[in-house]
DNA sequence: TTAAAACATCTTGCATACAAGTACGCATTT
DNA sequence: AAATGCGTACTTGTATGCAAGATGTTTTAA
Protein backbone atom coordinates (compact mmCIF):
# COMPACT_ATOMS: atom_id res chain seq x y z
CA UNK A 1 0.00 0.00 0.00
CA UNK A 2 1.60 3.26 -1.23
CA UNK A 3 2.11 5.85 1.86
CA UNK A 4 -0.58 8.57 1.37
CA UNK A 5 0.18 12.02 2.79
CA UNK A 6 -2.04 14.83 3.48
CA UNK A 7 -1.71 18.42 2.34
CA UNK A 8 -1.88 20.99 4.97
CA UNK A 9 -4.56 23.10 3.53
CA UNK A 10 -6.80 19.79 3.94
CA UNK A 11 -7.55 20.03 7.37
CA UNK A 12 -10.52 22.70 7.30
CA UNK A 13 -11.82 20.61 4.59
CA UNK A 14 -14.52 17.68 5.41
CA UNK A 15 -12.80 14.25 5.78
CA UNK A 16 -14.71 12.96 2.83
CA UNK A 17 -13.11 15.82 0.66
CA UNK A 18 -10.00 15.43 1.88
CA UNK A 19 -9.90 11.50 1.38
CA UNK A 20 -11.04 12.09 -2.04
CA UNK A 21 -8.39 14.53 -3.06
CA UNK A 22 -5.82 12.55 -1.30
CA UNK A 23 -6.64 9.06 -3.09
CA UNK A 24 -7.32 10.91 -6.51
CA UNK A 25 -3.90 12.40 -6.07
CA UNK A 26 -2.11 9.62 -5.15
CA UNK A 27 -3.82 7.77 -8.50
CA UNK A 28 -2.92 10.59 -10.75
CA UNK A 29 1.01 9.96 -8.78
CA UNK A 30 1.03 6.53 -9.50
CA UNK A 31 1.26 5.95 -5.92
CA UNK A 32 -1.44 3.93 -7.17
CA UNK A 33 -1.10 2.05 -9.66
CA UNK A 34 -3.33 0.80 -12.34
CA UNK A 35 -4.88 -2.42 -11.30
CA UNK A 36 -3.95 -2.02 -7.81
CA UNK A 37 -6.18 -3.51 -4.87
CA UNK A 38 -7.83 -0.59 -2.59
CA UNK A 39 -9.36 -1.91 0.46
CA UNK A 40 -11.94 0.22 2.25
CA UNK A 41 -10.16 -0.44 6.14
CA UNK A 42 -6.75 -0.43 4.88
CA UNK A 43 -7.38 3.56 3.34
CA UNK A 44 -9.63 4.42 6.39
CA UNK A 45 -6.63 3.01 8.78
CA UNK A 46 -3.96 5.18 6.43
CA UNK A 47 -5.84 8.08 7.04
CA UNK A 48 -7.01 8.32 10.47
CA UNK A 49 -11.29 7.93 9.60
CA UNK A 50 -13.93 5.71 9.43
CA UNK A 51 -14.93 3.26 6.41
CA UNK A 52 -17.68 6.01 5.48
CA UNK A 53 -15.52 9.43 4.68
CA UNK A 54 -13.95 6.41 2.61
CA UNK A 55 -16.57 4.91 0.92
CA UNK A 56 -18.07 8.69 -0.02
CA UNK A 57 -14.87 9.58 -1.63
CA UNK A 58 -14.25 5.61 -3.57
CA UNK A 59 -17.79 6.21 -4.45
CA UNK A 60 -17.09 9.34 -6.86
CA UNK A 61 -13.76 8.22 -7.90
CA UNK A 62 -15.80 5.23 -9.45
CA UNK A 63 -18.30 7.29 -11.37
CA UNK A 64 -15.38 9.37 -12.55
CA UNK A 65 -13.72 6.46 -13.98
CA UNK A 66 -10.90 6.33 -11.85
CA UNK A 67 -11.96 3.02 -10.24
CA UNK A 68 -13.83 -0.09 -10.48
CA UNK A 69 -15.86 -1.17 -7.28
CA UNK A 70 -17.03 -5.00 -7.58
CA UNK A 71 -19.45 -5.62 -5.00
CA UNK A 72 -18.03 -8.10 -2.56
CA UNK A 73 -14.75 -8.93 -4.18
CA UNK A 74 -12.94 -5.54 -4.11
CA UNK A 75 -11.83 -2.49 -5.39
CA UNK A 76 -8.90 -1.67 -8.11
CA UNK A 77 -7.79 1.70 -9.58
CA UNK A 78 -8.96 1.25 -13.01
CA UNK A 79 -6.07 -0.06 -15.94
CA UNK A 80 -4.90 2.20 -18.30
CA UNK A 81 -7.52 2.20 -21.04
CA UNK A 82 -7.42 3.67 -24.69
CA UNK A 83 -11.10 3.12 -25.14
CA UNK A 84 -10.96 5.40 -22.17
CA UNK A 85 -8.64 7.47 -22.96
CA UNK A 86 -10.01 8.22 -26.00
CA UNK A 87 -13.48 9.69 -24.93
CA UNK A 88 -11.28 11.86 -22.49
CA UNK A 89 -9.43 13.52 -25.50
CA UNK A 90 -12.78 13.67 -27.24
CA UNK A 91 -14.67 15.36 -24.78
CA UNK A 92 -11.91 18.02 -23.57
CA UNK A 93 -10.91 18.18 -27.25
CA UNK A 94 -14.77 19.01 -28.33
CA UNK A 95 -15.46 21.29 -25.66
CA UNK A 96 -12.51 23.30 -25.14
CA UNK A 97 -12.26 23.66 -28.95
CA UNK A 98 -15.64 25.13 -29.08
CA UNK A 99 -15.19 26.86 -26.21
CA UNK A 100 -12.03 28.65 -27.99
CA UNK A 101 -14.49 29.53 -31.38
CA UNK A 102 -17.05 30.74 -29.30
CA UNK A 103 -14.11 33.17 -27.45
CA UNK A 104 -13.35 34.75 -30.92
CA UNK A 105 -17.03 35.26 -31.74
CA UNK A 106 -18.28 36.75 -28.69
CA UNK A 107 -15.09 38.30 -27.12
CA UNK A 108 -12.80 39.23 -29.52
CA UNK A 109 -10.03 42.04 -28.06
CA UNK A 110 -12.00 42.11 -24.12
CA UNK A 111 -10.19 38.73 -23.83
CA UNK A 112 -6.65 40.03 -25.14
CA UNK A 113 -5.35 41.32 -21.91
CA UNK A 114 -6.18 38.37 -19.40
CA UNK A 115 -4.98 35.84 -22.03
CA UNK A 116 -1.39 37.94 -22.77
CA UNK A 117 -0.91 38.45 -19.08
CA UNK A 118 -1.29 34.29 -18.54
CA UNK A 119 1.26 34.28 -21.84
CA UNK A 120 3.67 36.28 -19.83
CA UNK A 121 3.79 34.43 -16.68
CA UNK A 122 3.80 31.37 -18.71
CA UNK A 123 7.07 32.68 -20.28
CA UNK A 124 8.69 33.33 -16.61
CA UNK A 125 7.48 30.34 -15.86
CA UNK A 126 9.33 28.84 -18.34
CA UNK A 127 12.51 30.92 -17.44
CA UNK A 128 12.78 29.77 -14.01
CA UNK A 129 11.61 26.57 -14.42
CA UNK A 130 8.69 25.16 -11.89
CA UNK A 131 6.51 22.40 -13.42
CA UNK A 132 4.25 22.65 -10.74
CA UNK A 133 3.74 26.41 -11.19
CA UNK A 134 3.67 25.96 -14.63
CA UNK A 135 0.59 23.18 -15.00
CA UNK A 136 -1.22 26.01 -12.74
CA UNK A 137 -1.03 28.78 -14.96
CA UNK A 138 -1.43 26.17 -17.87
CA UNK A 139 -4.74 25.41 -16.51
CA UNK A 140 -5.64 29.04 -15.65
CA UNK A 141 -4.83 29.73 -19.67
CA UNK A 142 -7.85 27.61 -20.08
CA UNK A 143 -10.38 28.57 -17.99
CA UNK A 144 -10.03 32.06 -19.19
CA UNK A 145 -11.03 30.82 -22.58
CA UNK A 146 -13.84 28.94 -21.23
CA UNK A 147 -14.68 32.05 -18.91
CA UNK A 148 -14.61 34.62 -22.28
CA UNK A 149 -16.64 31.85 -23.74
CA UNK A 150 -19.84 32.36 -21.39
CA UNK A 151 -19.19 28.71 -19.87
CA UNK A 152 -16.88 28.86 -17.02
CA UNK A 153 -18.56 25.98 -15.21
CA UNK A 154 -17.56 24.12 -17.85
CA UNK A 155 -14.01 23.45 -16.64
CA UNK A 156 -15.32 20.83 -14.02
CA UNK A 157 -16.54 18.51 -16.86
CA UNK A 158 -13.06 19.37 -18.54
CA UNK A 159 -11.12 18.16 -15.54
CA UNK A 160 -13.10 15.00 -15.28
CA UNK A 161 -11.87 14.19 -18.80
CA UNK A 162 -8.36 15.84 -17.98
CA UNK A 163 -7.66 13.44 -15.03
CA UNK A 164 -7.52 10.50 -17.25
CA UNK A 165 -5.10 12.34 -19.87
CA UNK A 166 -2.99 13.75 -16.80
CA UNK A 167 -2.22 10.36 -15.76
CA UNK A 168 -1.48 8.98 -19.02
CA UNK A 169 1.06 12.08 -19.45
CA UNK A 170 2.30 11.13 -15.98
CA UNK A 171 2.96 7.70 -16.58
CA UNK A 172 4.74 8.64 -19.96
CA UNK A 173 6.82 11.01 -17.77
CA UNK A 174 8.50 8.90 -15.90
CA UNK A 175 9.80 7.15 -18.86
CA UNK A 176 11.91 10.05 -19.28
CA UNK A 177 10.80 13.32 -20.28
CA UNK A 178 10.37 14.52 -23.73
CA UNK A 179 7.92 16.71 -23.57
CA UNK A 180 8.79 20.19 -25.07
CA UNK A 181 7.42 23.47 -22.67
CA UNK A 182 7.78 26.14 -25.31
CA UNK A 183 6.15 24.28 -27.85
CA UNK A 184 2.84 24.26 -25.46
CA UNK A 185 3.21 28.03 -25.10
CA UNK A 186 3.84 28.66 -28.53
CA UNK A 187 0.40 26.54 -29.01
CA UNK A 188 -1.30 29.22 -26.04
CA UNK A 189 0.20 31.72 -27.68
CA UNK A 190 -1.20 31.21 -31.43
CA UNK A 191 -4.85 30.52 -29.55
CA UNK A 192 -4.70 33.52 -27.97
CA UNK A 193 -3.77 35.40 -31.65
CA UNK A 194 -6.26 33.73 -33.06
CA UNK A 195 -9.15 34.89 -30.17
CA UNK A 196 -8.14 37.94 -30.25
CA UNK A 197 -7.66 38.54 -34.29
CA UNK A 198 -11.53 36.94 -34.06
CA UNK A 199 -10.92 34.22 -36.22
CA UNK A 200 -13.02 31.43 -35.27
CA UNK A 201 -11.89 28.70 -37.36
CA UNK A 202 -8.08 29.17 -36.41
CA UNK A 203 -9.03 29.61 -32.56
CA UNK A 204 -11.02 26.45 -33.14
CA UNK A 205 -8.41 24.24 -34.75
CA UNK A 206 -5.45 25.71 -32.74
CA UNK A 207 -6.80 24.25 -29.84
CA UNK A 208 -8.02 21.26 -31.30
CA UNK A 209 -4.67 20.00 -32.40
CA UNK A 210 -3.11 21.49 -29.16
CA UNK A 211 -5.29 19.07 -26.94
CA UNK A 212 -4.39 16.30 -29.66
CA UNK A 213 -0.92 16.09 -29.00
CA UNK A 214 -0.87 13.63 -26.19
CA UNK A 215 -2.60 11.14 -28.39
CA UNK A 216 0.29 9.76 -29.93
CA UNK A 217 2.13 8.88 -26.34
CA UNK A 218 -0.65 6.09 -26.16
CA UNK A 219 0.95 3.73 -28.43
CA UNK A 220 4.56 4.52 -26.91
CA UNK A 221 3.67 4.27 -23.41
CA UNK A 222 1.67 0.91 -23.88
CA UNK A 223 4.53 -0.52 -25.61
CA UNK A 224 6.64 0.26 -22.81
CA UNK A 225 4.81 -0.95 -19.90
CA UNK A 226 1.84 -3.15 -20.65
CA UNK A 227 1.20 -4.46 -17.79
CA UNK A 228 -0.42 -0.57 -16.45
CA UNK A 229 -2.99 -1.29 -19.42
CA UNK A 230 -3.94 -4.71 -17.97
CA UNK A 231 -6.01 -5.82 -14.28
CA UNK A 232 -4.10 -7.76 -12.36
CA UNK A 233 -4.50 -11.42 -11.81
CA UNK A 234 -6.80 -11.65 -8.06
CA UNK A 235 -10.07 -10.28 -9.89
CA UNK A 236 -10.91 -13.44 -12.11
CA UNK A 237 -12.88 -11.15 -14.10
CA UNK A 238 -13.49 -7.30 -13.95
CA UNK A 239 -16.07 -7.13 -17.30
CA UNK A 240 -19.33 -7.81 -15.54
CA UNK A 241 -18.87 -5.54 -12.19
CA UNK A 242 -21.07 -3.13 -13.78
CA UNK A 243 -24.27 -5.49 -14.60
CA UNK A 244 -24.29 -7.42 -11.51
CA UNK A 245 -27.68 -7.44 -9.93
CA UNK A 246 -27.97 -8.45 -6.59
CA UNK A 247 -31.36 -9.36 -5.04
CA UNK A 248 -32.61 -6.60 -3.09
CA UNK A 249 -36.58 -5.55 -2.45
CA UNK A 250 -36.85 -1.66 -1.46
CA UNK A 251 -40.59 -1.00 0.19
CA UNK A 252 -42.19 1.62 -0.36
CA UNK A 253 -44.79 3.77 1.69
CA UNK A 254 -46.66 5.11 -1.14
CA UNK A 255 -49.46 3.03 -2.31
CA UNK A 256 -49.07 4.17 -5.99
CA UNK A 257 -49.49 2.09 -8.63
CA UNK A 258 -45.79 1.04 -10.09
CA UNK A 259 -44.52 2.25 -13.41
CA UNK A 260 -42.62 5.78 -14.55
CA UNK A 261 -43.22 8.15 -16.38
CA UNK B 1 -43.53 15.53 0.06
CA UNK B 2 -44.09 14.28 -3.17
CA UNK B 3 -44.36 11.02 -3.22
CA UNK B 4 -42.18 8.44 -4.62
CA UNK B 5 -42.76 5.28 -6.84
CA UNK B 6 -40.29 2.59 -7.49
CA UNK B 7 -40.26 0.98 -11.05
CA UNK B 8 -40.62 -2.69 -10.56
CA UNK B 9 -37.16 -3.26 -11.88
CA UNK B 10 -35.61 -1.53 -9.31
CA UNK B 11 -36.07 -4.51 -6.88
CA UNK B 12 -33.10 -6.23 -7.84
CA UNK B 13 -30.62 -2.94 -7.79
CA UNK B 14 -28.68 -1.63 -4.64
CA UNK B 15 -30.59 0.45 -2.70
CA UNK B 16 -28.31 3.35 -3.09
CA UNK B 17 -28.74 3.03 -6.87
CA UNK B 18 -32.68 2.50 -6.44
CA UNK B 19 -32.42 5.48 -4.06
CA UNK B 20 -30.98 7.68 -6.83
CA UNK B 21 -32.91 7.00 -9.28
CA UNK B 22 -35.96 7.36 -7.37
CA UNK B 23 -34.95 10.71 -6.57
CA UNK B 24 -33.56 12.12 -9.71
CA UNK B 25 -36.80 10.66 -11.39
CA UNK B 26 -38.74 12.96 -9.05
CA UNK B 27 -36.79 15.65 -9.34
CA UNK B 28 -37.12 15.67 -13.06
CA UNK B 29 -40.90 15.20 -13.57
CA UNK B 30 -40.57 17.87 -10.85
CA UNK B 31 -42.40 16.27 -8.26
CA UNK B 32 -39.45 17.86 -6.11
CA UNK B 33 -40.19 21.08 -7.57
CA UNK B 34 -36.81 23.58 -7.90
CA UNK B 35 -36.01 25.24 -4.40
CA UNK B 36 -37.54 22.32 -2.25
CA UNK B 37 -36.16 21.09 1.31
CA UNK B 38 -35.01 17.79 1.29
CA UNK B 39 -34.68 15.86 3.86
CA UNK B 40 -32.43 12.22 4.40
CA UNK B 41 -34.31 10.84 7.35
CA UNK B 42 -37.78 11.41 5.72
CA UNK B 43 -36.46 9.85 2.19
CA UNK B 44 -35.14 7.36 4.28
CA UNK B 45 -38.29 6.57 5.43
CA UNK B 46 -40.03 6.95 2.60
CA UNK B 47 -37.91 4.58 0.52
CA UNK B 48 -37.56 2.10 3.49
CA UNK B 49 -33.83 2.42 4.17
CA UNK B 50 -31.70 3.78 6.16
CA UNK B 51 -29.76 6.90 5.59
CA UNK B 52 -26.91 5.40 4.27
CA UNK B 53 -27.46 4.41 0.73
CA UNK B 54 -30.27 8.16 0.65
CA UNK B 55 -26.31 10.02 1.19
CA UNK B 56 -24.93 8.07 -1.29
CA UNK B 57 -27.45 9.08 -3.66
CA UNK B 58 -27.61 12.61 -2.47
CA UNK B 59 -23.96 13.13 -2.77
CA UNK B 60 -24.43 11.84 -6.20
CA UNK B 61 -27.11 14.37 -7.06
CA UNK B 62 -25.15 16.95 -5.84
CA UNK B 63 -22.10 16.15 -7.76
CA UNK B 64 -24.40 16.51 -11.01
CA UNK B 65 -25.54 19.95 -10.12
CA UNK B 66 -29.44 18.46 -9.33
CA UNK B 67 -29.53 18.77 -5.35
CA UNK B 68 -27.36 21.85 -3.07
CA UNK B 69 -26.12 20.50 0.02
CA UNK B 70 -25.75 22.67 2.34
CA UNK B 71 -23.82 21.08 5.86
CA UNK B 72 -25.92 21.41 8.98
CA UNK B 73 -28.73 23.47 7.57
CA UNK B 74 -30.30 21.37 4.95
CA UNK B 75 -30.87 19.72 1.31
CA UNK B 76 -32.36 21.53 -1.01
CA UNK B 77 -33.50 20.82 -4.98
CA UNK B 78 -31.45 23.22 -7.18
CA UNK B 79 -33.64 26.04 -8.73
CA UNK B 80 -33.41 26.56 -12.32
CA UNK B 81 -30.91 28.85 -13.11
CA UNK B 82 -30.24 29.88 -16.75
CA UNK B 83 -26.60 29.72 -15.88
CA UNK B 84 -26.54 26.05 -15.57
CA UNK B 85 -28.74 25.58 -18.43
CA UNK B 86 -25.95 27.28 -20.70
CA UNK B 87 -23.39 25.17 -19.60
CA UNK B 88 -25.82 22.12 -20.40
CA UNK B 89 -26.72 23.06 -23.81
CA UNK B 90 -22.87 24.42 -24.40
CA UNK B 91 -21.84 20.92 -22.95
CA UNK B 92 -24.09 18.37 -25.25
CA UNK B 93 -24.15 21.12 -28.17
CA UNK B 94 -20.19 21.12 -28.18
CA UNK B 95 -20.05 17.22 -27.76
CA UNK B 96 -22.60 15.75 -30.17
CA UNK B 97 -21.83 18.22 -33.22
CA UNK B 98 -18.16 17.13 -33.17
CA UNK B 99 -19.56 13.64 -32.83
CA UNK B 100 -22.06 13.87 -36.03
CA UNK B 101 -19.17 15.70 -37.92
CA UNK B 102 -16.75 12.60 -36.69
CA UNK B 103 -19.23 10.57 -37.60
CA UNK B 104 -19.53 11.72 -41.17
CA UNK B 105 -15.87 11.97 -41.68
CA UNK B 106 -14.77 8.44 -40.45
CA UNK B 107 -18.31 6.40 -40.39
CA UNK B 108 -19.96 7.63 -44.03
CA UNK B 109 -22.56 4.74 -45.17
CA UNK B 110 -21.21 2.41 -42.24
CA UNK B 111 -23.82 4.15 -40.23
CA UNK B 112 -26.67 4.38 -42.61
CA UNK B 113 -28.48 1.46 -41.32
CA UNK B 114 -28.89 1.91 -38.66
CA UNK B 115 -29.72 5.58 -38.54
CA UNK B 116 -32.44 4.55 -40.70
CA UNK B 117 -33.90 2.18 -38.54
CA UNK B 118 -34.02 4.68 -36.11
CA UNK B 119 -35.80 6.95 -38.03
CA UNK B 120 -38.33 4.40 -39.31
CA UNK B 121 -39.01 3.72 -35.74
CA UNK B 122 -39.49 7.23 -34.50
CA UNK B 123 -41.78 7.95 -37.35
CA UNK B 124 -43.92 5.17 -36.49
CA UNK B 125 -43.79 6.40 -33.19
CA UNK B 126 -45.03 9.68 -34.42
CA UNK B 127 -47.55 7.79 -35.78
CA UNK B 128 -48.97 5.84 -32.98
CA UNK B 129 -47.98 8.43 -30.53
CA UNK B 130 -46.07 7.65 -27.20
CA UNK B 131 -44.50 9.82 -26.00
CA UNK B 132 -42.46 7.63 -23.56
CA UNK B 133 -41.07 5.24 -26.50
CA UNK B 134 -40.18 8.91 -28.46
CA UNK B 135 -37.83 9.73 -25.73
CA UNK B 136 -36.42 6.39 -25.84
CA UNK B 137 -36.22 6.12 -29.25
CA UNK B 138 -34.62 9.73 -29.28
CA UNK B 139 -32.13 8.91 -27.11
CA UNK B 140 -31.41 5.48 -29.09
CA UNK B 141 -30.68 7.71 -32.41
CA UNK B 142 -28.09 10.13 -30.64
CA UNK B 143 -26.26 7.23 -28.71
CA UNK B 144 -25.79 5.94 -32.46
CA UNK B 145 -24.35 8.85 -33.82
CA UNK B 146 -21.61 8.96 -30.87
CA UNK B 147 -21.20 4.98 -30.93
CA UNK B 148 -20.18 5.66 -34.88
CA UNK B 149 -17.79 8.70 -34.04
CA UNK B 150 -16.38 6.10 -31.73
CA UNK B 151 -16.83 7.13 -28.31
CA UNK B 152 -19.52 5.36 -27.34
CA UNK B 153 -18.91 6.53 -23.53
CA UNK B 154 -19.08 10.11 -23.94
CA UNK B 155 -22.52 9.53 -23.60
CA UNK B 156 -22.53 9.47 -20.27
CA UNK B 157 -21.46 13.15 -19.71
CA UNK B 158 -24.08 14.33 -22.22
CA UNK B 159 -26.91 12.55 -20.30
CA UNK B 160 -25.33 14.67 -16.87
CA UNK B 161 -25.62 17.71 -19.04
CA UNK B 162 -28.90 16.42 -20.48
CA UNK B 163 -30.76 16.23 -17.42
CA UNK B 164 -31.08 19.61 -16.74
CA UNK B 165 -32.37 20.38 -20.40
CA UNK B 166 -34.58 17.75 -19.90
CA UNK B 167 -35.96 19.12 -16.33
CA UNK B 168 -36.29 23.07 -17.91
CA UNK B 169 -38.23 20.99 -20.90
CA UNK B 170 -40.52 19.66 -18.71
CA UNK B 171 -41.49 22.57 -16.72
CA UNK B 172 -42.22 24.51 -19.78
CA UNK B 173 -44.13 21.59 -21.48
CA UNK B 174 -46.33 21.78 -18.04
CA UNK B 175 -47.60 25.24 -19.81
CA UNK B 176 -48.86 23.58 -22.38
CA UNK B 177 -47.69 21.29 -25.26
CA UNK B 178 -46.09 23.07 -27.89
CA UNK B 179 -43.21 21.13 -29.40
CA UNK B 180 -43.71 20.03 -32.68
CA UNK B 181 -42.17 16.08 -32.76
CA UNK B 182 -42.61 16.00 -36.21
CA UNK B 183 -39.75 18.75 -36.48
CA UNK B 184 -37.22 16.21 -33.94
CA UNK B 185 -37.84 13.84 -36.76
CA UNK B 186 -37.16 16.12 -39.53
CA UNK B 187 -33.80 17.51 -37.96
CA UNK B 188 -32.98 13.64 -37.23
CA UNK B 189 -33.54 12.65 -40.71
CA UNK B 190 -31.22 15.79 -42.25
CA UNK B 191 -28.47 14.40 -39.59
CA UNK B 192 -29.05 11.20 -40.96
CA UNK B 193 -28.93 12.36 -44.37
CA UNK B 194 -25.32 14.83 -43.57
CA UNK B 195 -23.74 11.89 -41.93
CA UNK B 196 -24.30 9.52 -44.20
CA UNK B 197 -23.33 11.86 -47.63
CA UNK B 198 -20.16 12.50 -45.52
CA UNK B 199 -21.36 16.46 -45.35
CA UNK B 200 -18.74 17.01 -42.23
CA UNK B 201 -20.10 20.82 -42.32
CA UNK B 202 -23.54 20.00 -42.48
CA UNK B 203 -23.87 17.30 -40.04
CA UNK B 204 -22.00 19.20 -37.28
CA UNK B 205 -24.29 22.44 -37.89
CA UNK B 206 -26.98 20.29 -38.13
CA UNK B 207 -26.81 18.80 -35.05
CA UNK B 208 -25.55 22.13 -33.14
CA UNK B 209 -29.13 23.86 -34.23
CA UNK B 210 -30.89 20.58 -33.36
CA UNK B 211 -29.83 20.94 -29.79
CA UNK B 212 -29.88 25.03 -29.77
CA UNK B 213 -33.63 24.71 -30.25
CA UNK B 214 -34.06 24.53 -26.61
CA UNK B 215 -32.52 27.54 -25.41
CA UNK B 216 -35.46 30.42 -26.52
CA UNK B 217 -37.88 28.22 -24.13
CA UNK B 218 -35.89 29.38 -21.21
CA UNK B 219 -36.65 32.87 -21.10
CA UNK B 220 -40.35 32.28 -21.69
CA UNK B 221 -40.90 29.90 -18.78
CA UNK B 222 -38.82 32.42 -16.24
CA UNK B 223 -41.64 34.94 -17.39
CA UNK B 224 -43.80 32.50 -16.87
CA UNK B 225 -42.84 30.74 -13.39
CA UNK B 226 -40.16 32.99 -12.16
CA UNK B 227 -40.40 30.92 -8.55
CA UNK B 228 -38.73 28.30 -10.16
CA UNK B 229 -35.68 29.89 -10.77
CA UNK B 230 -35.03 30.80 -7.10
CA UNK B 231 -34.56 29.79 -4.26
CA UNK B 232 -37.35 29.92 -1.43
CA UNK B 233 -37.21 31.70 1.79
CA UNK B 234 -35.79 29.18 4.82
CA UNK B 235 -32.15 28.94 3.86
CA UNK B 236 -30.71 32.57 4.45
CA UNK B 237 -27.64 32.45 1.32
CA UNK B 238 -27.00 29.60 -1.25
CA UNK B 239 -24.36 31.02 -2.11
CA UNK B 240 -21.67 30.22 0.53
CA UNK B 241 -22.35 26.15 0.55
CA UNK B 242 -20.00 25.75 -1.65
CA UNK B 243 -16.48 26.95 0.02
CA UNK B 244 -17.86 26.53 3.42
CA UNK B 245 -14.97 25.09 5.22
CA UNK B 246 -14.91 23.29 8.74
CA UNK B 247 -12.73 22.69 11.12
CA UNK B 248 -11.03 19.07 11.02
CA UNK B 249 -7.62 17.31 11.53
CA UNK B 250 -7.47 14.29 9.61
CA UNK B 251 -4.23 11.92 11.10
CA UNK B 252 -2.33 9.99 9.23
CA UNK B 253 0.37 7.50 9.68
CA UNK B 254 2.81 8.22 7.25
CA UNK B 255 5.54 10.37 8.46
CA UNK B 256 6.02 12.22 5.05
CA UNK B 257 6.69 15.83 5.09
CA UNK B 258 3.63 17.70 4.07
CA UNK B 259 2.73 19.22 0.48
CA UNK B 260 1.47 17.47 -2.67
CA UNK B 261 3.45 17.72 -6.41
C1' DT C 1 -42.71 46.89 24.51
C1' DT C 2 -38.31 45.51 23.00
C1' DA C 3 -34.26 42.96 22.87
C1' DA C 4 -31.35 39.42 24.13
C1' DA C 5 -30.38 34.87 25.76
C1' DA C 6 -31.45 30.02 26.37
C1' DC C 7 -33.71 25.98 24.66
C1' DA C 8 -35.89 22.56 21.61
C1' DT C 9 -35.66 20.72 17.20
C1' DC C 10 -34.23 20.23 13.25
C1' DT C 11 -30.13 19.47 9.78
C1' DT C 12 -25.88 16.89 7.89
C1' DG C 13 -21.16 14.58 9.12
C1' DC C 14 -19.01 10.71 11.11
C1' DA C 15 -18.08 6.29 13.58
C1' DT C 16 -19.22 1.67 14.33
C1' DA C 17 -21.56 -2.82 14.30
C1' DC C 18 -23.66 -6.19 11.59
C1' DA C 19 -25.13 -8.62 7.28
C1' DA C 20 -24.28 -10.78 2.81
C1' DG C 21 -21.22 -12.46 -0.43
C1' DT C 22 -16.60 -13.80 -2.49
C1' DA C 23 -11.94 -15.85 -2.77
C1' DC C 24 -8.56 -18.77 -1.20
C1' DG C 25 -6.20 -22.34 1.54
C1' DC C 26 -6.46 -26.74 3.64
C1' DA C 27 -8.04 -30.95 5.00
C1' DT C 28 -10.54 -34.90 3.50
C1' DT C 29 -11.85 -38.21 0.28
C1' DT C 30 -11.66 -40.81 -3.88
C1' DA D 1 -1.82 -37.79 -6.81
C1' DA D 2 -5.97 -35.38 -7.98
C1' DA D 3 -10.46 -33.69 -7.06
C1' DT D 4 -13.85 -32.07 -3.87
C1' DG D 5 -15.91 -29.92 0.03
C1' DC D 6 -15.49 -26.87 3.91
C1' DG D 7 -13.96 -23.11 6.77
C1' DT D 8 -11.60 -18.87 7.51
C1' DA D 9 -10.45 -14.37 6.28
C1' DC D 10 -11.23 -11.16 3.58
C1' DT D 11 -14.47 -7.79 0.63
C1' DT D 12 -18.37 -4.22 0.05
C1' DG D 13 -23.42 -3.05 1.42
C1' DT D 14 -26.46 -1.46 5.00
C1' DA D 15 -28.36 0.07 9.53
C1' DT D 16 -27.95 2.82 13.51
C1' DG D 17 -26.27 5.82 17.18
C1' DC D 18 -23.89 9.91 18.37
C1' DA D 19 -21.67 14.49 17.63
C1' DA D 20 -21.57 19.22 15.92
C1' DG D 21 -23.79 23.01 14.06
C1' DA D 22 -27.80 25.96 12.38
C1' DT D 23 -32.55 27.65 12.77
C1' DG D 24 -36.67 29.21 14.90
C1' DT D 25 -39.24 29.71 19.10
C1' DT D 26 -39.79 30.64 23.75
C1' DT D 27 -38.50 32.65 27.81
C1' DT D 28 -36.46 36.13 30.50
C1' DA D 29 -34.77 40.52 31.60
C1' DA D 30 -34.44 45.43 30.94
Amino acid sequence: MAQLRLASDTTTLPAGEAAYRVIRQAILDLGFEPGAALSENALAAQLGTSRTPIREALQRLAREGLIFVLPQRGTIVAPLDFETFRAAYFVRASLESCAAAEAARISGKAAQDELEDSLARQRVILADWDEGRFWDENNRFHQIILRHAGVPSVWQVVQDSKFHLDRMRRAHLDLGPDYRFETVVAEHAAITDAIVRGDVAAASGGMHEHIAKVLPRVELLKAARPELFEAEKPLTQIVDAEVTPRRRNLSNNAAGKPGGT
